[in-house]
DNA sequence: ACTGAAGCGTTATAACATAACAATTGCGAT
DNA sequence: ATCGCAATTGTTATGTTATAACGCTTCAGT
């Protein structure tokens, strides 16, 4: 969250706080989507921004069932491929990530730079933070690089409680 | 794998060779989970002791309806909760490790103490190597502390291929 | 032996994900 | 402009992973 109650920075802060302007956050990302697709020439369809849109709804990760339930809403009677095709190009160009141990994506806080995403998500109001130590990451590597192991993919996710819904913070 | 070619020291080697002596694996594994289950007052029971006997068949993650097909073959015809309950009891023990990113369950390397597991998941052989980096979970640990941030469960799972079959490393 | 708790068997269903193929759309080359 | 190819989307069906719920059995302590 913004614990120094300043508004967002360039860089997603970990947490968000409550009242931080979402919209920023949404205009950002779905800002930077558009310039960087374009720059690809990768195809920022409707229905892949309308789901990009619904991924970043909130800093809570959200599963393939509930953004189908969400487009319905909009009138589409998608099926499960529908969705999953666009979360499979959302994160072929970095823009969302999948969180395995809850089977739930998130919108990339740093989705122009390629990077491994390391997530903080709090059990309790359900947020995930992501993170980007790079000390991590390069104990990581030296330890696979130790072994010989040529490292493709990594995922990196903590569950826990994050400070705002720590026991004992009056809920700001 | 044991790229020095000696045999399994005490802890479990990251990628074990092709020709390890697996048997001992399993024999200490089992012995140690025997000890551990004794010390705590847990019971391992006929039907947790031989799902754990089954994903320690080998270092290939095993996924839970496998278990459930094996335990077919045992003559024992099993429903799913069989299988998920007897590997919850197993990670609550400490024994075995679920992978979130391939939904497949692992055997402990180090069961006696608490850690936190990091995989790197071979793409080709399909190992799975438990390593334990101090500098990583310390680093994940620091940022996560500096957020207020009270980890729980984390999981750090890397794909790719390792040493023994990567290109140009002629398959001992 | 009695009893409460832990474990197990079983049915049913929830939740997550993909295969396969048809229909449509965008877009460059002619 | 329109042809033809490739990418995208629609749709049906199914595969895979996991859990809820409830009753019966077994075990340990008294």
């Amino acid at each position: 969250m913004a614990r120094s109650g300043s508004t967002k920075p360039a860089g997603m802060p970990a947490f968000v706080g409550a009242r931080h302007d979402h919209g920023q956050c949404v205009r950002t990302a779905l800002g930077e989507a558009v310039r960087l697709c374009a720059e690809r020439g990768a195809r920022l369809t409707a229905i892949r921004r309308r789901v990009l849109e619904l991924v970043w709804r909130s800093h809570e990760p959200v599963g393939a069932y509930d953004l189908l339930a969400l487009l319905a809403r909009d009138g589409r009677r998608a099926q499960p491929p529908v969705v999953y095709r666009a979360l499979d190009f959302l994160r072929d160009q970095g823009l969302v990530h999948r969180l395995a141990s809850i089977n739930a994506y998130v919108g990339c806080a740093l989705p122009s730079r390629p990077h491994v995403g390391q997530f903080l998500i709090c059990r309790d109001c359900g947020n995930a933070a992501e993170i980007d130590d790079k000390r991590v990451t390069n104990a990581l590597a030296s330890s696979a690089d130790r072994l010989g192991f040529a490292i493709g993919d990594v995922a990196i996710e903590a569950s826990g409680v994050c400070a705002r819904c720590a026991p004992g913070h009056g809920r700001p």
